[in-house]
Parts: C-alpha cells; sequence; structure tokens
DNA sequence: CGCAGTTTTGATGGACCTCAAAGACCGTGG
DNA sequence: CCACGGTCTTTGAGGTCCATCAAAACTGCG
C-alpha cells in the first residue's frame, strides 16, 4: 500500500522519529512507548474516526496524509486540518473525536493507547514539551488559514494551497524548491474545496485560470507542473517573503 | 480604568487565578512567578503588540479584551483570536510576535519576563501542562472559528457571534443564560466585521435584520438584548446541543 | 452648536454558488 | 480490444449573497 518500508520493531528506522511527539525521548522512554503502540494502515478514502467516536488511542501520521473535517447538520463541511507525517491525531484527556479524521491518501499510523499514554505524559516532561510545540505550531497554521478563509478570494485561495502543497513536496524529498516543480495533488476537488471553503466547482474553474494563465500546466487531473514559482506565489496576496508557516 | 479591582501584591486576589497559565502552581511556584511578573494596562484601542515587534515577555490577560489580529499589504486584516481573561499572550521559545495585538476593551495583562519564565517551564512541569491544556483549547476555537469562516453565511456568522458574547457574558457574571439576556457588545462594527471575515456594513445590515425580525433589540449601539436565545442559536446554523466549545 | 467618529441605509456590480449536463479517466468484464 | 459503468472533473447559464461606493443619520464631546 505504501511505498516507504521500515521496521515496525526499531523506531531507528521511523521515518518520523526526529519530528514526532517522541522526538525527544531517550532510548528508556521509546521502550516504554513500545510497549504501548501498535500500527494501523488505510486506504485513500477510508474513515479513521467519526466524529463523535470513543478514542482508544491517540496517534502519529506515519506515512500518507490524513485530513480533519467538521460538519454542519445541512451537509456543509470544512475541512479544519491537514495531517502530515509526524502529525498527532487526538488530545490527550479527552475520550471522543470532535472531528471526522479522513485517510485522504493511504495512511499509516503509530497509535498509543490512551491510558498509559496519558500516564506516561504526567511522567515524562519529554513527550508534554514536544506536544506543547507541536499544538502551538499547529494553532499558527490554523490562524494563517483562517486569513485565507476569511479575506482571501478563490483566486488567491488556490494559488495559496499549490504554493504550499507544492513547498511541502519539495521539503518532502529534500529538493530545494525550484523552477519546473512537479507534484501530484493528493486531494480531489471536492476535498481542495473543503479546505478551502469553495465549491469544487470553483476550485475547478480556477484551475482552469492558472492553466490558462501558463501559471501552471496540468497533466491528467493529478499531475501538477510549476514553471515558475515566484509567479504562482505573487497570485497568493502574501507578502512574499515571511510567513508561510505551516 | 478597569472597575474591578484586586491586589496586585497578592495572587489569592486574581480574578483569573483558577483558569490562568498559573492555576496549577503550588504556594512555591507562585512566589518564584511573583519575581518576574508586572502588569500593564492599556486603553481601549491601543496597540499591545505589533506584528513583528520583538516581546520582552508573555502574560495574561486579567481584565478585559484583547484581539489578535493578521493582515494583508493591501489593509485586509482577519481576527484571528479575541483574548479574554485568563488567555495566554506570546509563545515560549519565540522572540517576535507574529500578530498585532489590540486591546478592545481597557485592558490589564499581568506580564512574566519571556526568559526566566521560559526557564521556569523547564523546571516546573505544572506550568507547561496548564499551557499544553490551554494551547489545545484554543486550536478547538479556532478550529471551530474556521468552520464558521468557511461556511457560514453572514446571518449564520452574525448570530453565531452574538450568541458567544452573549453565553460569555453570562458565564462571566454567574447568571444561567436565561431569556431576556441583556449585555453590551465589546467590538465595534469594524471588529466584528473583522472578526467574521466580513465588511462593517453588512455587519451593520445583519445586525438590523435580526432586530426587524424580534430576534434581538439595540439600545444604543452597543447594548443589545435577547428576548429568546433559544431563536437565535436557530440562527447559527449549528447543532442545538453539542460543541459550541470557547 | 458643530465636528469627528461610528453606524445605518441605499444603489449597484461582481464574485461565487447552484443547478445542470457533458466530458475525461479508470478499472472491470465481456 | 473495446464496451461499460462509476467516479471525478470540466464547462455553461443563471441567480444570489455580499462587497463596494456613496451619502445620510446618529452619538458623544468640546
Amino acid at each position: 500500500m505504501n511505498k516507504i518500508a521500515f521496521d515496525t520493531k526499531n523506531c531507528g528506522t521511523c521515518p518520523i522519529q526526529h519530528r514526532a511527539v517522541c522526538s525527544h525521548c531517550d532510548s528508556a522512554e521509546l521502550q516504554m512507548l513500545d510497549s504501548i503502540k501498535y500500527y494501523r494502515s488505510y486506504e485513500a478514502g477510508q474513515s479513521v474516526l467519526w466524529a463523535g467516536d470513543h478514542m482508544e488511542f491517540v496517534a502519529s501520521v506515519v506515512l500518507g496524509i490524513a485530513s480533519l473535517s467538521q460538519g454542519m447538520e445541512d451537509g456543509r463541511t470544512q475541512m479544519v486540518g491537514l495531517l502530515l507525517p509526524s502529525d498527532f491525531i487526538g488530545r490527550p484527556g479527552r475520550n471522543a473525536s470532535p472531528y471526522d479524521v479522513v485517510a485522504v491518501t493511504d495512511l499509516t499510523i503509530c497509535c498509543f493507547r490512551k491510558k498509559p499514554f496519558e500516564e506516561m505524559m504526567l511522567k515524562t516532561p519529554h513527550i508534554a514539551a514536544r506536544l506543547l510545540e507541536m499544538t502551538l505550531d499547529e494553532l499558527d497554521s490554523a490562524r494563517e488559514w483562517m486569513l485565507l478563509l476569511g479575506r482571501k478570494t478563490a483566486h488567491e485561495k488556490i494559488a495559496s494551497l499549490l504554493t504550499i502543497l507544492a513547498t511541502r513536496d519539495a521539503n518532502l524529498y529534500k529538493k530545494i524548491p525550484l523552477d519546473g516543480m512537479v507534484f501530484d495533488l493528493p486531494l480531489t476537488r471536492e476535498a481542495m474545496a473543503d479546505y478551502l471553503g469553495l465549491t469544487l466547482e470553483t476550485v475547478s474553474r480556477q484551475m482552469s485560470g492558472l492553466k490558462k494563465a501558463g501559471i501552471i500546466q496540468l497533466e491528467g487531473k493529478r499531475r501538477v507542473t510549476i514553471p515558475d514559482i515566484a509567479r504562482l506565489m505573487a497570485e497568493t496576496g502574501d507578502d512574499m517573503d515571511g510567513g508561510m508557516l505551516v
């Protein structure tokens, strides 16, 4: 299902070992975590958790992407987070997920049984400290996204999303963000719309617009080429230099 | 400036002692905090911090309300948080504020010198643990707001904001949210617009609409009466029962 | 009273949503 | 190999909600 292999018996081979919630742990702590952890995999599109579900675990995303969504009764939904490798799922001290969690791509997560994890948190400040760091980063991302949702035009929203996805993809493969970047969209038009607070038709139209303007090239539905990243970034409405957390 | 008085020499008289970042601290820890803290006050409208400013402190809101805002170069701004008494300003390990912080009402904050506060955090898990709790709560609030910004109509946005403000006000004065609630809007129409991702004209029109529909009554610009809170909540688009964090 | 800041109200246009249908892509099975 | 259906995407036409521009009304204050 997932391409990248790693030895689930050995955290030293784990691809997210340096950024996950366990990244500050010493080997004794890792050993304790090891005794309460297990892996789960999901195929693209599968649901990991429904809003209101009881959670018996918290988890780290190891491979793939998951989405966090909130819905209204009438069917409107808003994605409130994209969880990438090393991101954390769940909240210590809470039993039910307030959000729907869905595997956007094929997904592997590293689960920790909740009760013992919470007990460990009290004893090992390393975990709590790292979780605080990660939560503060997520809060910054959420606020960045509030600006996008509240004030950006559809055009700027699409450009912003593409910029983020392209940059992330480049980082993932340790490439320097260069001209002629190529990557595969992990999101359907509908998922993009849910994330951006738009309809899928508007997303499609804006994508076509960017294509016609020569700012992006599309190959099939998913493959995107960005001949000039600066040109795309100029469409985001953002300051050229600063910002762009996430 | 602020009505409620408390003895700044004695944390036992502090109105936010049970909810602030210091709420889990024992008396020895409070004493340490006491040695690195000082108070500041601002009048309504004054700026506390500009985005990019160097911060020599972190702080707790004691009295009044502050706003966190993000701006784009062309002048568009989006409020990304409303800080109420007990809420925390600043981030350990970061030197510059990424947001504008403005006193919405007259405001008093309890500042801790950043360097020693960060050192204390490493030693006293009580502080870090409470800050983690508070940050997770803020993250939930931010995500709730993302749903509002991305998917709610202007009408629903206004109803949601009024519901939240009314409920908070009732809590603050330990009243049970009842029919015939009366409170003063702490926000100008422009601030409401910035928070809701609307223009001030749209805010004004929607307020007039709710008034004409008899769902709210307005006295002067700021005083709001809500004869039937359930009727207002029915306009928010939310599930009647759950949700409504914050 | 007169002035500045805030709020309300009006008129207009445009960005985006809604409804609708056709087209592209992909796996399955004949 | 191609036909077929299902899913995802594109494109079109029309309508609506909200932003924009503009001006008047209200509030508080010297």
